[in-house]
DNA sequence: TTGTAGGCGTTATCAA
DNA sequence: TTGATAACGCCTACAA
């Protein structure tokens, strides 16, 4: 274990000063000798020289670093969203500090810490929808936040980079709607989260304009981690007049309402039709293939990361970025044309 | 934006000098009065202050981060690898910094140099197979390395956390080898990864046991990534003889290669049947279930981070770390009793 | 119990 | 074209 060279060192061997090192090692900050440089360069070389990132930090402002604060890397929505956002990055040559919250507030401020400390120049995030005291002094301080996926409605000067979640869900019910289902079912976020909100809001419309009776009951909320997906489906199936059509707004718990229908045996469409907002590559190898809500990842990543970015050069004057994105509908098989309803 | 307070800003504030404020950030380096410590921790509050981590790192050695270098973070595998390095970090109040490769030696080499200036303490990747020269130089400047799931065998002298690779693929033959399989095909990594190699020679294992025909028409390597996986499917196929069973153990190509069966509408498991490397949720939802072949991420995680921490005060002395977790087979639905056969 | 001063590795300013 | 030197923000002997 080789002690670290320094710019020191580099500048002794080579038989020059440091500012002359630092000079090759940013080109355009001062002349150097066309000589002088290579024999830099090589010193560098042979000696194994590498600036460190701590030091350069030090001096200036902002790192070169975005901090990703994901509720859940292991749920395949966040993991390509990870996977977009850090492509995206590396392309413009700065680094993701990945970070999860589990969806628990307390984790969050922790991590929340860390990036303050950390000096991050962006944050794209997942909210909790708490921590809101966090998130303005984060603003304040100079960094910039894009919330992705969903946001906080009491925060609304924080920019947002999502898809149209009342459109999405609109259409999907419509879609239910105009293949015969008088009763639809949903299954969606938090009431308290936007993106469940916009969801339901999208839905009832459908419902109102095909001109179906809405049903309190027929609408689930469920959080986005743990049994609740599932224990929402099972409870739509057993009231007194089920739905014969779901809608699955929760991209967190799709997988975990599909294994409640599936453990029960039930037929999709035969019994159920169902449509669910995830475009994992899965949903097409199902029996029968489902019919989905595709989320654009890799826009919702590119527009976050631009945002985390470009703003850093201190704007933060006028109204804050809202960029929706459509989400496109794939129909599939597991919608049933209903032929007689009541 | 406020410009941010420094400990200086903070020691004039609260009327101490800036080795008390010091002091009071890290309980423990010398004796505070009881009185300034609170005082001073007002302060701090009021001001907004955080202890910059840059300037901290910049004087001691290797920070409080680790790199870790994937090739792809959509891939399920990987996604939830990532989810549990990150939470095992976090537990230990260290960060994760990632990046990814695609496979890419050319990415990866950029990867590791941002990395080497960043001074992480370690890095747990899934290495390409190239840059070999780095990766020495990196274990040499004290950098802990650890690979993950695969290794490169010209580099023994690194840590390795996998699962056992040989053991897995050969009881999962010997399980089809049982059901009176006669024809078995695979279809594993590159044929220079220790993890194909491994698994290849598991199949191999198995047959002889089996007393069964070895046929290198049945073994196929496929890349990591890209459509490699699909067509090797649908070239074992159309040989002659078609496999009556199928492994996939190339988690990488799982979801592509049951794409491609189920497009040619391959009945699993009456025309062929099929075990797979990967233990992703919706394994459980297909029809039918697959019998599958479940790595043990959580453990391949928490052994990753542990060698990539532990070790580094320097021992780097005796042998490698070699760190191989059992794999679970877990039957569901997928593999066929074949009654009779030739 | 508190304060002073020097150094971590790098870049920038200003002379030479 | 090059070199000396002062920051950047924090920590830590060593003094007071």
């Amino acid at each position: 274990m080789q002690k670290q060279p320094t710019i020191r060192d580099v500048a002794q061997a080579a038989g020059v000063s440091v500012a002359v090192v630092s000079r090759v090692l940013n080109p355009g900050s001062g002349p150097v000798a066309a000589a002088t440089r290579s024999r830099v360069n090589d010193v560098m070389k042979t000696l194994g020289y590498h600036p460190r990132t701590a030091a350069r930090e030090l001096k200036f402002g902002p790192p070169t670093t975005l901090g990703l604060l994901l509720a859940d890397v292991s749920n395949p929505f966040f993991a390509r969203l990870a996977d977009q956002v850090v492509q995206e990055a590396h392309a413009r040559g700065i680094q993701v500090l990945l970070m999860t919250t589990q969806e628990d507030d307390q984790l969050e401020s922790e991590r929340l810490a860390t990036l303050i400390e950390r000096r991050v120049s962006g944050i794209i995030a997942t909210p909790t929808g708490n921590n809101l005291a966090i998130w303005k002094q984060l603003q304040d301080l100079g960094t910039e936040v894009v919330f992705v996926d969903r946001s906080i409605p009491s925060l609304p000067e924080v920019d947002v980079v999502s898809i149209d979640n009342f459109e999405s869900a609109r259409s999907a019910t419509a879609l239910l709607a105009a293949h015969g289902h008088r009763r639809i079912g949903i299954i969606s976020g938090p009431a308290a989260s936007t993106t469940g909100r916009d969801r339901i809001a999208g839905y009832r419309q459908a419902l109102e304009t095909a001109g179906l009776e809405q049903d309190e009951l027929l609408i689930r909320h469920a959080a986005f981690r743990g049994p609740a997906g599932g224990d929402a489906a099972s409870a739509l199936l057993n009231i007194e007049e089920p739905p014969t059509a779901l809608v699955v707004a929760n991209t967190a718990q799709v997988t975990e309402v599909l294994r409640r229908l599936s453990h029960a045996g039930i037929d999709i469409p035969g019994t159920l039709s169902v449509i669910v907002f995830d475009d994992s590559p899965w949903t097409e190898l199902m029996t029968p293939a489902l019919t989905i809500v595709r989320q654009p990842i890799d826009l919702l990543a590119r527009h976050s990361v631009q945002l985390a970015l470009s703003n850093t050069q201190g704007k933060r004057s006028g109204k804050p970025n809202v960029i929706r994105v459509a989400a496109e509908l794939v129909e599939r098989s597991s919608v049933a044309r209903l032929q007689f309803s009541k």
